[in-house]
DNA sequence: TTGTAGGCGTTATCAG
DNA sequence: CTGATAACGCCTACAA
């Protein structure tokens, strides 16, 4: 490999100089700086991170480490946040999943610490609230997806739930809806009692009386492993006389299922019935036909101010105390209407 | 930071003496191991990996480079394969998105080549021919879920869409069906045009005539922007009294859309329908009811033999010219029924 | 404006 | 079996 030296031998300066013109430090001649770009150009010359490392104390490298990624389907936007900030701000990133086992986890700390990351993205892939390994983490840490347990002292960024789903539930108020059907999400997940909280505060806020809502459990069991009850539970909702008018289902994937249930029972989306769902998984919600109305999680921007928030944190300047919070907007698409 | 000497003062060992319990190296008495790991533990250190790097050369790291992560939901799981093969073999996983793009690129190489990366995995989220940056690549590299163009000279591991296909087709084949529509995929991807290719194939060998098939284009355009005509071709190719008995979708998106539109024509799959798709992905291959029936891309696979073939090739082992070629095996599942 | 000396944490080499 | 010394590629500190 060319090094700093080749450089300078070729360009007949100092190692120094070269460095200086590598990384635009004033105080070089522009005859000097044509001279060593040139030599740079001519042998291919690119610095060796490794050494500035060892120097400098600092990796410019970022390490993201997943729970389970790939299980979630959009997982892939929160990385992909991420190393768009990485790539506009001259950071590498370092990837690293530990299939929720404490002691691949413990591993992964180990890894990042022995290639002296500048900080780490602490990704879960649903929302939940999470305890990184306590005196593990010595490196600068913000939890994405996530927030802290209590005691814990880490920012963190994470979608609002709630409001996503009181701003849906509104739509569908305003539409007229008010026999409401509910399928809810796995209770472990922190965003089903979240979204399930605002639909009742929402209706509640509406003067809808409980007795016109039907809610049901979609899933539950552990966390990838869970039972599924959603296809039947959608027919049962709505294979009765009074059936509700509009169906909220906890996530695009149970609208998926509602969608197939309520055509298999001769309904029409939207014109007999309303579906809504949650996340904007495209596959899902531009897949299906009328498009699903549903509320969008910002995973893009969780990966890309969530870097942002940590580069803060690296210099210094980010406190540990903030939890930011990222707007869940509604997308109205065909999959609803007014009522008739 | 702890480093090599702090420990050696501690154990009262040379730093050498560290090095060589560290990297277990022979020629060290089990007592002064002891002695060393004692120290080690207690003051909780752990190597320099860019010290290490300068010294031997190598960086224990490999890159994952990708053209769109997370546009395509599968990605994720090459990704995770190539994960476990890292952590099963103490490498670190970089990972970087060009979204296409031939400037940023060129910039991941630039970076990789600053990590003195050891290998490097060129991944395609779709199935294609590629070229990557002639002049740019001198570091090993394996291209994975594509092949090199003509002229190129890379080894490549992918999947076997054409036998997939021929499989599933056969599978219809022996239920009964003979009328059968086929709805294509973007013939921009090679696997469209492999698994379109094998439909006809297996049709032509079991002497089904060209009038029983019915061939539709799904998708055209630019990938990633394409226009979708799939809701509508599926209509249109079972609104006639005549209608095939069974429907072929390019992929498993496409047969989601597919069930929507026989759904909606008051057809039942599997009793009035049989539907198969392809990829396996999950979200749709088990979130339709009946589930669905489809040749599984090895995703997961082409990612930890990819990681594998990588390795071989680093160490001198492997061949430049190595293409192999993963199965797609059919997943019989309730979307696929006899004729009656 | 430029160059020299030295050191970062590690490993290779070779002597003890 | 163990240790001293040099070297990897770069940057800091200081001198010229």
């Amino acid at each position: 490999m060319v090094s700093i030296k080749d450089v300078a031998r070729v360009a007949g300066v100092s190692d120094k100089t070269v460095s200086r013109v590598v990384n635009g430090e004033p105080n070089v001649t522009a005859d000097t700086i044509e001279k060593v770009k040139l030599a740079i150009a001519d042998l291919g010359y690119i610095p060796n991170l490794a050494a500035r490392s060892i120097r400098s104390n600092r990796s410019y490298t970022i390490g993201i480490v997943t729970d389970f990624i790939s299980t979630t389907p959009y997982s892939g936007d929160i990385v992909r946040g991420v190393q768009d900030w990485a790539s506009a701000n001259g950071r590498t990133v370092l990837l690293a999943n530990t299939d929720g086992d404490p002691v691949r986890e413990a591993n992964v700390w180990r890894t990042f610490k022995a290639h002296r990351l500048d900080g780490v993205l602490h990704v879960a892939m649903y929302h939940r609230t999470v305890a990184p390994a306590a005196g593990e983490v010595s490196i600068p840490t913000v939890l994405v997806n996530s927030h802290a347990e209590d005691g814990y002292d880490y920012p963190s960024i994470e979608p609002d739930d709630f409001g996503g789903s009181y701003a849906l539930t509104e739509h569908l108020i305003a539409l007229g809806h008010r026999r409401i059907g509910y399928i809810r999400l796995n209770p472990l997940l922190l965003g089903a009692n979240q979204r399930l909280d605002a639909f009742l505060a929402a209706t509640r806020a509406a003067g809808i009386p409980e007795a016109d809502l039907v809610i049901r459990l979609g899933m539950e069991g552990p966390i990838g492993r869970e039972a599924n009850y959603v296809y039947q539970q959608a027919l049962e909702i709505l294979a009765v006389p009074d059936r509700p008018t509009a169906l909220v289902c906890g996530n695009d994937e149970m609208a998926l299922q509602a969608y197939l249930a309520a055509l298999s029972l001769g309904l029409r989306v939207p014109d007999n019935l309303t579906i809504v769902g949650f996340d904007d998984f495209r596959t899902v919600s531009l897949g299906l036909k009328p498009e699903l109305t549903t509320a969008a999680l910002p995973y893009y921007e969780l990966g890309r101010q969530g870097a942002d928030m940590l580069d803060q944190l690296i210099q210094g300047k980010g406190s540990k105390q903030e939890r930011r919070v990222l707007a869940c907007p509604v997308v109205v698409r065909g999959s609803s209407a007014a009522i008739r």
